[in-house]
DNA sequence: TGTACATCAGTGAACGCGCGTTCACTGATGTAC
DNA sequence: TGTACATCAGTGAACGCGCGTTCACTGATGTAC
């Protein structure tokens, strides 16, 4: 057995963070199999050795935010899904409406990224999105402060009342990133991401 | 003058419409030039007597949505910008919100159509995008309810709150519908186009 | 009113380029002996 | 330990198709007389 066994799985695994970066950047369609490969030091003819197409490669890139790229994200904001709270959601919050994250546009998060491209793709692109998804709002959940519950509101309300909250501060998240890279006037731009960071910190507040 | 003045005018509208359609349906790039004048009923040929390139009908296309579908729309549910108010401001946030509109691949807003486009896209596209969004949240921001106005706060403040409250209510909704756009579950994107709805419709009731 | 003319919107064939994909090959590497 | 071998990751030329754009033309229409 040539090469070792995991010389091709990290070959495999520079394409797709090379891939991640430019589709970011770029989008999918502007984006070439020689683009990528050239990227992560290698030729065009040896691609298919190791994606079937390129929208295979369109659904690995997507998923591999949340190992890698994500991953980093995480713990720069001292993220931890193991113990979720109101300070985290915060620090969460303010790191993905911030100019930072507004202005890298190879680091961000796909959800802004590639929204459209991910709309019309095939169902496993839109599974991986979905994954990004869940893990964010199942962190905004865990760290939403309801004061219903002190109330006495039943528990069962008082969680999906945490998840529609959840679900809305997404929105209103990636909502918020969307537009404000769409828009021509930087001014404008900031003051809606302001605007998104202000309300979501507000909701999380309850 | 051979052709009426007006004919000309007609067919780069029925040009625009068709791309406009095509853009919302399938994306930017993968309509083609073919398609859009077949669509119009034209042949290829034609489409440069109307526009410089393909982009320039991008732009077009997106701002051709606030005179044509878009004022279908308002009508629709009634909206006047003449008349801003509380329940003008619902009926809105309703209808942008609701699953008939996730549904309408072709009439849609273009702000939920084509996001990734548009972030890529020339000024002069970003600029129609800008117009859309304009036109959006000065709808909101004259439906808003302003609970903290009858304490006497001052009405800068005051104002500065409404348009904060409106620009997060554009970004809940348009975020909403994108994300659910992007999902491949269709229990899941229901649940998240909800919990935008009843979210931006608690917050226009301040 | 009728006819010749000039204009230019629309036609459709052709061009040329770019990119996804294929394929015959090469050469680096681990294994067998 | 050293050498021949088999494997298969990687190479780069070539293929083929699709699409944006160009161009020489045609023919419908309004105008001049």
């Amino acid at each position: 057995m040539p090469y070792s066994a995991k010389h091709k799985e990290s070959t495999r695994a520079r394409i797709v963070e090379a891939a991640r970066v430019l589709f970011n950047r770029h989008g999918f369609q502007d984006v070439t199999i020689d683009m990528v490969m050239a990227s992560a030091g290698l030729t065009r003819g040896g691609f298919y050795n190791h994606f079937k197409s390129k929208e295979a490669l369109h659904g690995a890139a997507v998923s591999s935010f949340l190992m890698g790229r994500g991953a980093d994200w995480r713990a720069e904001f001292d993220v931890d899904p193991a113990n979720p709270g109101p300070e985290m959601t915060q620090r969460m919050i303010r790191g993905y409406l911030s100019a930072e994250h507004l202005g890298d546009l190879e680091g961000q998060c796909p959800m802004i990224a590639l929204p459209s491209d991910i709309a019309r793709a095939n169902p496993e692109v839109k599974a991986s999105y979905q994954q990004l998804l869940q893990a964010m709002v199942g962190l905004f959940e865990g760290g939403i402060e309801e004061p219903a519950l002190a109330d006495g509101m039943a528990d069962g309300m008082a969680d999906g009342a945490a998840r529609e909250t959840a679900l809305a501060m997404a929105a209103l998240c990636i909502g918020g990133m969307v537009i404000a890279r769409s828009l021509p006037d930087s001014e404008l731009a900031q003051e809606v991401r302001l605007a998104a960071l202000v309300v979501a910190q507000k909701m999380a507040a309850g």
